[in-house]
RNA sequence: GGGGAGAUACCAAAGUGGCCAACUGGGGCAGACUGUAAAUCUGCUGGCUGAUGCCUUCGUAGGUUCGAAUCCUGCUCUCCCCA
């Protein structure tokens, strides 16, 4: 467990690092492909740590918990084993399942009660056994149960809220630390910065967070439908706050834009459905811009996805060909979108740690932005 | 040769006197998607129009009616059964 910054941008607060975990380095700033049921949609894991040469990936405590259910994770000998993926792995705490499946939720202070989306049935999560359930799961790096406030949110109740994810945080902690990992490797537990879009709480939520001292940091509550310039002011004044030494999460995000902003602002480790879920639906990130395959005007355009990309999907796919499968919602068109997404992904962040090493990143940032957010 | 059924928009298929430019599904076109209840969801899909509205449409030619995709007659075509 140890994070090392290799090199900071003199213009900006980004910087590269690397994050040793239980199951291999991870150099930053990281994009982590999200994998909620223990697969991320569409590639296999020969792909993954293949081509894509992926070093961490996101599960998610709460779909595990329900299917296939933690004591089938921990028969398997953890979710590394279950899933066979020998690099490393991020468990979601299920703090955000709180927030998107709100109508089957209560909250108490001891916890939250849920029923279930698959056959309603209720269950009890804690702070603790939330804890627990990822020592079974086995993740590197596990998060802390929260609360994710959603958007919009009145003061009075993102309040309310921050402050039981901070009394949460204490209880995780402490039983983080009364517990022993399940297979032998060590765990980092990642607190959250919650607090919505107020200053005034974000800052006592970064305090708060940066105060408990552990390995790393996350925020959390973005991207919910807030203004973007919102989310950026509240990730800078986390950042802000946050130390500097410890690698910082910033939870959900995001947009090929948001994550060169991010990164200016401090940020290491991103995690988001958008290449993924986006790329099954269509939308497909590229050098040039943004590409919907589904529209007409690529039906006969038998050039490469990505022209200056080098995954396998941009090198022997057409745009046609992919457009064909994506329209006709053939199996393998999902997988190539997403592969190729991923790629794209992958290559903008080695892109970033590149320019933050040689000192252009903010100059090649602003050109960048322009060009990745047009629509082709 | 005899008997029966039917022809509706790109396709399939409802509608059987006014609430019909016409249900619904498919297809097509476009949009959305940010710690994945998502290989999902939304809108549009005769023409002109920002909307109201106007114009042309339910095989074809006529007719009945204030009013027809719907009723009547001729014609054309398709399908099924029997010989």
């Amino acid at each position: 467990m140890d994070f090392r910054i290799l090199s900071k941008d003199p213009e900006t607060k980004a910087r590269t690092g690397l994050l040793e975990l239980a199951h291999g380095k991870v150099e930053t700033p990281v994009f982590i492909p999200v994998g909620t049921a223990a697969t991320v949609k569409g590639v296999h894991q020969r792909e993954l740590a293949g081509d894509l040469n992926v070093s961490l990936i996101l599960g998610n405590t709460y779909h595990l918990y329900l299917r296939p259910g933690i004591d089938t994770i921990r028969m398997a000998g953890g979710l590394h084993r279950f899933m066979n993926w020998e690099r490393s792995i991020l468990t979601d705490s299920g703090g955000y399942q709180v927030f998107s499946l709100a109508a089957q939720r209560k909250l108490t202070e001891d916890g939250a009660t849920f029923q279930s989306h698959i056959d309603g049935s209720r269950h009890f999560f804690t702070p603790e056994n939330i804890i627990d359930y990822q020592r079974a799961i086995g993740a590197d790096i596990i998060m802390a149960f929260d609360e994710c406030a959603p958007y919009p949110c009145e003061p009075d109740y993102a309040k309310k809220s921050m402050e039981l994810t901070h009394r949460w945080l204490d209880r995780g902690v402490k039983h983080f630390n009364e517990t022993d990992p399940v297979y032998g490797f060590q765990q980092m537990l990642f607190p959250i910065v919650q607090g919505s879009i107020y200053p005034d709480l974000r800052k006592m939520s970064a305090e708060k967070i940066a105060s408990a001292g552990m390995g790393g940091n996350a925020i959390g509550g973005l991207s919910v439908g807030e203004p973007e310039e919102d989310m950026y002011t509240m990730v800078e004044l986390s950042t802000s706050i946050l130390p500097e030494t410890k690698p910082r999460y910033l939870m959900g995000v995001g947009t090929p834009v948001n994550i060169l902003e991010s990164v200016a602002l401090g940020i290491d480790l991103f995690d988001c459905v958008i290449p993924t879920r986006n790329g099954r639906n269509g939308m497909l990130f590229t050098s040039e811009g943004i590409i919907n395959i589904k529209n007409e005007k690529w039906k006969d355009d038998f050039t490469p996805v990505d022209p200056a990309g080098n995954s396998f999907a941009d090198t022997q796919y057409s745009r046609a060909y992919l457009r064909h499968l994506i329209i006709s919602k053939e199996i393998l068109g999902a997988q190539i979108a997403t592969i190729h997404n991923l790629g794209f992904y992958f290559w903008l962040m080695s892109e970033i740690r590149e320019q933050i090493s040689n000192g252009g990143f903010r100059l090649w940032k602003e050109q960048m932005k322009k060009k990745l957010s047009k629509r082709l």
